[in-house]
DNA sequence: AAGAGTTTGTGAATGGGAGAACAAATCACC
DNA sequence: GGTGATTTGTTCTCCCATTCACAAACTCTT
């Protein structure tokens, strides 16, 4: 059993592993790839001991050795249809976007409840009625669903998909939504990324008021024991 | 000093406050605020004890008020000047996101470094050279950058938003990034977040795999015991 | 073949967050 | 004014994740 933490950090080293192999390295230490993905070497080289033991002591992994390995594990030597919902703004960069195709990932159906999209065609793929979900996601053996509509429907949707059959749910629409058990939900919520750095932010700047106040006091009170 | 996990969830209990209130709700209790923002009520309640004692006991939290004080922890109440760099699909959908404006986020700039995109206008901004983004940054005084370049730009954009004076990024590129001390950066990774799912799904297929095995052990076990 | 130098894999310690459970505080009703 | 019902704020315990530190294992050189 493979902990939470590690497994959302695995697409992190494969994606460093990839951009090594194309560099044409061919072999790496746990502190080189540990560097590419941007973590602590120790806590990649526990991550990979869930694994196995694919290291070499002395030496390091075989990139392409320890690539393949990682992949298997998280799924991607297989092939996954995936449905996206809501082709409005998002929708159309989510099915253009490259990085799903090269990744396994295979955008098999568009769907949209605005008839004035079924005309549309977008990366190649038809966009077709959201009525439709069921038949197609049978058809295909879909598993896995993406949610970019806004966040009125996307409960409503998430139903439908749960309904087709669909057990694992991408939600970038900015509402919490209910699943049985069994499925799986993430989250991914731009303006909450925002607001977690407006946090940050504005308590570096409430510290930099701070520590000016801090030289003002100490500038004062030396002054005053100056005199 | 406010946990990191507690900040990542005051963002969902403030839209879940704002839905609340769009309900006509004045008033609500920690288990119906965890509800909605799909939380356990024990940890919303030791979340909001972070941030002082705003609740009424025996009768629960006003709306309102709550929400005021949550926004103004997160910094929300104030005006957050935003530049987009990399106006691809993603850019545009970034740019024509609503959830961005009604939070206090202010797109003051579109840049990108193709000039053929230079003409355009994406929701009332116009794109603007890459070129310019220090001079544009300083003006506004633009503390939040966000990056939706492809990734082998991605670290060069970061680069010159640290020297333009942006303190905070959040980067959509799937790629690392390095920026100094004193700069936060929060990724968001489309394909981790499928690839994620996608590891949960196949081993919920093992799983359904071994179970079947299991079933047909037994009945043939059983079937050994009656003979 | 033996020793010096690397690098992995892992046991142990530390830190932080999640959830249960309860005391304190408030309201409603009598 | 007092009693019971309700709900918050907080303490305590447990669990997961991170990090340190080191023994085991391998290569290379002499």
């Amino acid at each position: 059993m493979i902990p939470e933490a590690t497994v959302a950090r695995l697409p992190v080293y494969l994606r460093a592993l990839t951009a090594l192999a194309d560099a044409g390295i061919r072999t790496c230490s746990s502190e080189d790839l540990a560097t590419a993905a941007g973590v602590n070497s120790a806590k990649l080289r526990k991550d990979l001991s869930y694994l196995g033991s694919y290291g070499t002591r002395g030496v390091g992994y075989d990139v392409d050795y320890l690539r393949y390995q990682i992949a298997r594990e998280i799924g991607v030597t297989q092939d996954w249809p995936v449905v996206i919902v809501g082709i409005g703004n998002l929708g159309h960069a989510l099915a253009n976007y490259s990085g799903f195709r090269s990744r396994g990932f295979r955008v098999v159906a568009l769907l949209d409840a605005d008839p004035e999209r079924h005309e549309e065609i977008v990366a190649g793929v038809p966009v077709r009625p959201f009525a439709d979900l069921e038949a197609i996601a049978r058809e295909h053996a879909v598993a896995i669903g993406v949610i970019a509509t806004p966040a009125g429907s996307a409960q409503d949707v998430a139903d439908q998909m749960v309904a087709a059959g669909i057990t694992s749910i991408l939600n970038f629409a900015p509402a919490v939504i209910s699943v049985p058990d069994g499925v799986d939900v993430r989250k991914v919520d731009l303006s909450i990324e925002l607001q977690i750095l407006a946090y940050h932010e504005q308590r570096k700047a409430h510290e930099h008021a701070r520590v000016d106040a801090d030289d003002h006091g100490a500038a004062a009170l030396a002054v005053g024991g100056d005199a």
